[in-house]
DNA sequence: TGCTGTGAATAGTTTCACAGCA
DNA sequence: TGCTGTGAAACTATTCACAGCA
């Protein structure tokens, strides 16, 4: 094990593997080499042991992986063996979605807070969430204990928002707006681009169209 | 201009690059430089240069770029100076708020149809499309000259889905299930994985509250 | 034997630094 | 002068290949 900064790619990864040991799991499978679990999440099986190598030695030579004690190790890396707060800026079409969508709960997830600066919106109900007017947020977000927020709002608005949330004392944001948010450093983002992917597969379909064959 | 394959993340940026120009169009802004579109977009400016090189030389020595011209080319690029054609597999929450997201129109997307297996659904309207039956799928999509597939459906029928569309001639497909789905080289997938880049988050507010300070 | 864990080799990406040009 | 475009250097990530061990 060592104790290098660990790439976001190698997170990333854990997340997948994980995701698919789960799934190995619930399949009643056992034990995994790291070739299966390379083919099943498309990547490389030296990639995937450098992976966990940056964390511990997880498995067993001549045998692989305990599906169920990687699972738990690599839950625990990854800090899901806590549940998570989430607080929903913007209950537009995409965050009322999002508040509705069971993968959050059933991966220990919860929205205990959504905000809109809509009027009509306000005071409205989704699932058991009463909606919020954006101007409460700071105050309510301490007081939820919010450790996430999400941005679904317009992108005019998302920076704004991003700002109080900032400021309420969140350090994550998962942002779906397409925009590139500023934040000092001890704030972490990811960013939820699907226009940007969407772009990317324009690129590909428009450059294969035109390449020699 | 050098004929080498272009990567993957440099696509990615172009299409950040893009985005962001458009803001400096709209802004009435006439010319920039590398570093100004650099700082934007949080990258180097060399990284900007480098990403460009790869499709030509767009920029005055001396002035900068041209943004009106520049967003042309990148838009050309991207293949987005043409309409392209969505249909979306499953209109369950996100599916429907994919629907009704106007940032697809604002960009030349258009979903023409949409599909999903449940009957209450089915003949549904959202917006101005009727929702259709899976079964009816591998027929429509050539009919309606499908260019791309949106998966939004449980993550069980992903897969399925998504054989289907390949079969009806669908080239590339974005999705939205958590799930990695195999596809055969001609096939262009991008996935779009909020699950992932939350466990990204919870990683890094964990590893951060266990790191020495 | 058959796997993991890992050093070494390779491949890919980013940044520097500056020549070259409007 | 002040920018771009780009070789070279630095850095990062991936893959190979095999020692080491159950």
């Amino acid at each position: 094990m060592k104790y290098a900064k660990i790439p976001e790619i190698t997170i990333h990864r854990l997340s997948l593997y994980a995701r698919q040991l789960a799934l190995l799991d619930m399949n009643n499978v056992k034990v995994i080499s790291s070739v299966d679990i390379a083919e099943a999440c498309g990547v490389n099986s030296a990639q995937i042991r450098k992976d966990l190598a940056y964390f511990g030695e997880f498995g067993v030579r001549g045998i692989g992986y305990y599906v169920r004690d990687l699972l738990f190790e690599l839950r625990k890396i990854l800090g899901l063996n806590q549940e998570w707060r989430l607080g929903l800026v913007g209950v537009g079409n995409l965050g009322a979605a999002l508040l509705r969508h069971a993968v959050f709960l059933k991966r220990g997830y919860t929205f205990v807070k959504a905000f809109d600066q809509d009027p009509k919106k306000i005071g409205s109900q989704i699932g058991n969430l009463v909606i919020d007017p954006v101007g409460k947020m700071e105050n309510e977000i301490e007081k939820a204990g919010i450790d996430i927020g999400v941005i679904a709002t317009q992108s005019q608005m998302a920076q704004e928002c991003t700002d109080i949330l900032i400021r309420a004392g969140v350090n994550g944001v998962l942002n779906f707006a397409p925009i590139q948010l500023k934040t000092p450093p001890h704030v972490h983002i990811e960013n939820v681009d699907f226009t940007l992917k969407l772009d990317a597969l324009c690129y590909k379909l428009t450059a294969e169209s035109k390449a020699p064959f």
